[in-house]
DNA sequence: CCTTGACCTCAACCTTAGTTGAGGCCTTAC
DNA sequence: GTAAGGCCTCAACTAAGGTTGAGGTCAAGG
């Protein structure tokens, strides 16, 4: 019966979330649930691709709030489709190429500054990335 | 004067930080200082690397409580000298190319999982490294 | 004298991402 | 018929990294 609806506890076993972070998730409107009889949660099989989702762009470092706001974007009712998904990534794509980006630049320069003492300097390119500071006396200019 | 102390205000104005996460980090013996008569706060000059170190390690994902392991093994008296900040460097180098790593390797994944749609909770590699679920639902098929 | 500004302490509060526990409701098994 | 297991809600708690506010001290300026 591949249509069958899951209880909470077969999500969590299929996922490996416990059942506090799906109600949690829940809560945050990340995923939905029907309810039986007995107003115990029932989901749409649809909901493991979903979970599986959240995990990767938690993993990357997508916070669960822009996490909920991409996943809005899907059809409430169909399920979702390649373009849909596919629309989603690549929002969360190119934020990861930045943030690798941003991480390798400062990897490189903190080699070069942390290590040479350097940092503190007037003309470190960590602490005073625009030199635009050096005159106006001692001292480290904060990064950004 | 280039050896005066400098006021707890005087730290914040340099290092772009309010007064209050100085404070903060003082609690969390990331930073020390000595008191005037009036009970005032006092920083030895090299607190302003101190906290530069702070802030980049911060930047780079080092949680604060790893940063105070680290400082502490700075001299406690002297001035810390290029080894002992290339030493403490070299750790977080380390783990910024780990994390740099799984950053990239996860972003190249999630281009060709999530995009495609197919990130099936049974076969992806993201999601399901090691292919320990079963899963006969309906839904899309990895494309390799 | 009195206000202003910089500083002090301590406690409470905030956000993110959950976890834990108390107290209850159904359904199934012995 | 009662115990166990799975589920429910709601409130409180955790951890990191701070921020905010109340209430108080101290030195200088008008």
């Amino acid at each position: 019966m591949p249509d069958k609806e899951l209880t909470v506890g077969q999500v969590a076993e299929r996922s490996g979330l416990p059942v506090s972070t799906l109600h949690f998730y829940e809560r945050k409107g990340l995923i939905a649930s029907t309810r039986n009889a007995a107003n115990h949660r029932l989901y749409a099989r649809s909901v493991l691709r979903r979970v599986a989702v959240i995990k990767v762009a938690q993993s990357a470092g997508v916070p669960l709030a822009e996490i909920a706001r991409a996943l809005s974007s899907l059809p409430r009712q169909a399920v979702p489709d390649t373009k849909d998904w596919a629309r989603i990534s690549e929002a969360w794509h190119d934020d990861l190429t930045r943030r690798i980006q941003t991480l390798t630049a400062l990897r490189d320069k903190m080699a070069l500054c942390i290590g040479c003492g350097c940092l503190s300097v007037k003309r470190c390119p960590l602490v005073n990335p625009n030199d635009r500071l050096a005159d106006e006396g001692p001292g480290p200019r904060m990064l950004q």
